[in-house]
RNA sequence: UGACACCGUUUUUG
DNA sequence: CAAAAACGGTGTCA
């Protein structure tokens, strides 16, 4: 079955607080944002969260046609990306391509799938592009506000575990970023950081999540002693996290440490981080983020 | 006193209609426009314009400081024309020079005069700058619309003799355009602002101001019954027209017929303005505007 | 290769 | 009504 769904993206100030959203019904929407983005880029995120949903929810082989009201968003996709992919990701007159990292993820995200758009007129009365609209406001907004971005339930099927407290940001579990103190060394804090998400990602079955920050190859070293390929699996429920630890490995890489304790068990946990541009394959993963990829994450049960 | 003046020039779809602007302050400006031309023939065009408008209001010997937002412009007037003259009016790679004629122009007006240029970003806010954008844009879409450029009052001074009505557009001595109303017919439009430009011109004794409104071969015939070549010669001080009627005489010819009256005497005036492109000759006028030209006008002493 | 200008289009806001 | 974020193009020169 075709699945259609409706984008939309909103900035407060443009630039300012930012948002994303895509509806396929109201019972089938996610949302998401950003303290500070562009109208244009609160449009790409909208697509390729779309495209890693019906990808997550294994409907990538299903016919995607999707609403949107951004002939910038419409165009970059269906036409500019394939110059500037020639071109090596150049624009015409020379200078830089804006959201390039958003783009080539769904460069990457939408090989393979048949994937069509339609232009709808904004602030037209279609419904779902209404809601997609409202969604992505309401996110932006709340933003604006200091509250997290209220996400939607997404496909059904895309996770299976319970929400865990390290999914809400609300920092009693210590996976908080900032707010009250910095840490101590810029560089560790970006791989600190990266560990909370991975953390949150794989807490909450997160796919797409894993996805994001794994690195190309990556693998896992699991509780029972095997090993297997991507970040996925299954995960304790209300884990407490102990001080993560990050140490230098070399230009660009990191080695985490720290330990996991939860109702009935405890762990001890480890993981490598690459640099995302840190692999000599002819076509770069190219991260959407630029920040460290996870390359190996091995857990070891204490007793 | 050091003069003072920005400059701009605009095109709509570059190219398309044109216009070009120069503004001292609010009660100081003028501009003008073409049916079809270049952004960097606007660019050009407003300074010449300034240039003679400072030299006929009696100004050449002040220092004139010329802001300009285009570098094509500034470079063109104070560094490769010096170049191009040397080489006998050639680029370095041969090729042709664009806007020569205006560039030439420019040249010869330009001879034994203090003019100094400064460049201001465009868009930036620059208060005088952003007149003359206004101004430039306002022509160009005026000529779009079909109706003349709105001219601007220009120098208080600007004839050597007697202060006359025409020069300042007042309105009072009929020589207005634009503002109020418009011109019923708007091809009639375009021929009266040609005739007035030319009555302004005479008046002021701008010879250059005529040569560019006369068509090849342009000969005029005067009160004592004599025919010359060209358009110049003596004019009657502080004269005032009375209105003008344009009548259509062919595919884009037209005649034009008023009275004019001055302290002592009164006169039949008559003009007959042919299309820019009407002529088979070989080396093509190329004329700078692309409006009507010149071809004859007669006068009779009315007594 | 660079620079400036001139436009066209859509969206997003205030 | 005015502005920002984005893209495409032309006009010009060194």
């Amino acid at each position: 079955m075709t699945i259609t769904a409706a984008v939309d993206g909103s900035a407060l100030g443009n630039p300012g607080p930012g948002g994303w959203a895509w509806v396929v019904d109201a019972g089938c929407w996610d949302a998401g944002g950003w303290p500070r983005a562009t109208n244009n880029l609160g449009e790409l995120t909208a697509v390729l969260e779309l495209l890693r949903a019906t990808a997550a929810a294994g409907r990538a082989d299903e016919p995607l046609h999707v609403l949107a009201d951004s002939q910038y968003a419409i165009n970059v996709i269906t036409k500019w990306r394939h110059g500037w992919r020639k071109r090596g990701w150049q624009k015409a007159d020379k200078k830089p391509i804006a959201n390039l990292e958003t783009i080539q993820a769904i460069d990457r995200e939408i090989a393979g799938r048949a994937v069509t758009f339609e232009w709808v007129r904004g602030h037209a009365g279609h419904p779902l592009n209404e809601m997609a609209d409202d969604r992505a406001r309401g996110a932006a907004e709340a933003i604006q506000a200091g509250r997290p971005a209220p996400s939607g339930p997404g496909f059904s099927g895309a996770r299976s575990l319970a929400p865990s407290p390290i999914g809400d940001g609300s920092g009693s579990d210590g996976l908080a970023d900032g707010g009250d103190g910095r840490d101590r060394d810029d560089r560790s804090a970006l791989v600190l950081a990266a560990e909370k998400r991975f953390l949150r990602a794989w807490i909450a079955g997160d796919e797409r999540g894993l996805a994001d920050l794994a690195a190309p190859g990556s693998r896992r070293g699991w509780p029972d002693g095997t090993v297997r390929e991507g970040l996925a699996g299954p995960a304790p429920a209300a884990p407490r996290i102990g001080r993560i630890a990050a140490a230098p490995a070399g230009p660009g890489t990191w080695l985490t440490t720290y330990t996991m304790r939860w109702e009935g068990g405890a762990s001890l946990e480890s993981s490598v981080w690459a640099p995302a541009d840190a692999d000599g394959s002819a076509a770069p993963p190219a991260p959407e983020d630029g920040g460290p990829r996870l390359l190996w994450h091995q857990s070891t049960l204490r007793r």
